[in-house]
DNA sequence: ACCTGAACACCGTTCAAGT
DNA sequence: ACCTGAACACCGTTCAAGT
């Protein structure tokens, strides 16, 4: 409701002296994915950017009001970004899909964010529906491809379900610190995931 | 290297008038799991507890030692609780596996708990390292059913990472307020899991 | 329109002093 | 051995006042 300064097309209109909200949302950006949402403080914020904290309540009502723009702005991009680039690859649905695999397991910038959100969306409601609406089209395009790729309908939500399962894991744990997992358990996963429905090959 | 209070075996030995390092345990454990670990402030606590926040500093050194004991206790608890659980159901890996997936998926006390470790593991270094320590010991626990159950030792280790995986994103997006999975998923992913190791069924 | 400065509240931390 | 009370620092928030 309360976001105008960002569509500034060339974003130098008017005097280059003053702050506006774009600049503050990047910092806060930096903050985040440094170190968690406890680490967007407005003081520290403030004197990184060479201001007093007062002015910071000129740009948003308070603390929460810069978390939500940082929320915002991620729902815009995080969706899209991703089903765009996979879809570029390739026709064939297992491309995709594989491609979708390894392009999600293998980005070094975004993670963090992601992940400060993720962690964020544990403890905070607001965090959480965003999150809740953004898996959910993540993992509707995965069934997609498992359709397209020949999977049943009926299994193919499960299947879908379980591999964005195993992606937030894997964010969850790199997130940690913890080791990426290997390229041949990501094959192994598709593998199981785009084979016959049950342990007993069906006929095609 | 500071925990000694903790082992009274009847927890009243003197007076009752004062607290012990376990009382503290206790209230920080309800503040992690209701509200994360920022959650975990010393001057609520304090009041919670009826004593000044002076008096905590009797029994930690700081914020960062509570935090500390809490790691501590939760690792002492995660890893065994679980695995002991799931042996005692059957002998047959299989069964065990199922009883795992089932079990650590709809337990309802301990997953905020755990959560909220888990989104602390995010942010800071020492959570991170328990974490790490406990996902091993667990995984390693179900690669060992898997190889028990017959799958192949090469294709095994990765199963059980994508298995692990999947119950960290469960964890995650339950954390988050998400719907929890539906068995048939869960099942979903045990057939595949438990199923042959090429897309082309082998031969038994 | 955007910012400063001063004020207040909340909480972490320290420490001398109490019992 | 365990706690109080007062003090200080840090940060979120408000607001009158400046330009």
């Amino acid at each position: 409701m309360t976001s105008r300064t960002q569509r500034n097309t060339k974003a130098k209109r008017e005097a280059p002296k003053s702050l506006d909200r774009a600049a503050w949302l990047m910092a806060a950006w930096r903050a985040l994915a440094r170190s968690g949402v406890e680490g967007v403080r407005v003081e520290p914020l403030a004197s990184e950017l060479g201001v007093t904290k007062g002015s910071f309540y000129w740009h948003f009502a308070d603390r929460a009001a810069l978390l939500d723009a940082l929320l915002e702005d991620w729902e815009r991009r995080a969706t899209a970004a991703v089903i765009d680039r996979v879809d570029a690859t390739s026709e064939d649905p297992r491309v995709r899909l594989r491609e979708l695999v390894h392009f999600t397991t293998s980005v070094s910038e975004a993670p963090d964010a992601e992940h400060a959100i993720r962690a964020w969306g544990a403890v905070d409601g607001a965090a959480r529906k965003k999150l809740d609406r953004v898996d959910a089209r993540r993992e509707a395009y995965v069934r997609a491809l498992l359709i397209a790729a020949g999977v049943d309908e009926g299994v193919a939500s499960f299947r879908a379900h379980v591999v964005y399962l195993a992606l937030i894991g894997e964010y969850a744990r790199v997130a940690h610190g913890g080791a990426r997992t290997s390229l041949d358990a990501w094959e192994e996963l598709l593998r199981m995931t785009l084979g016959p429905s049950s342990p007993r090959a069906s006929s095609a």
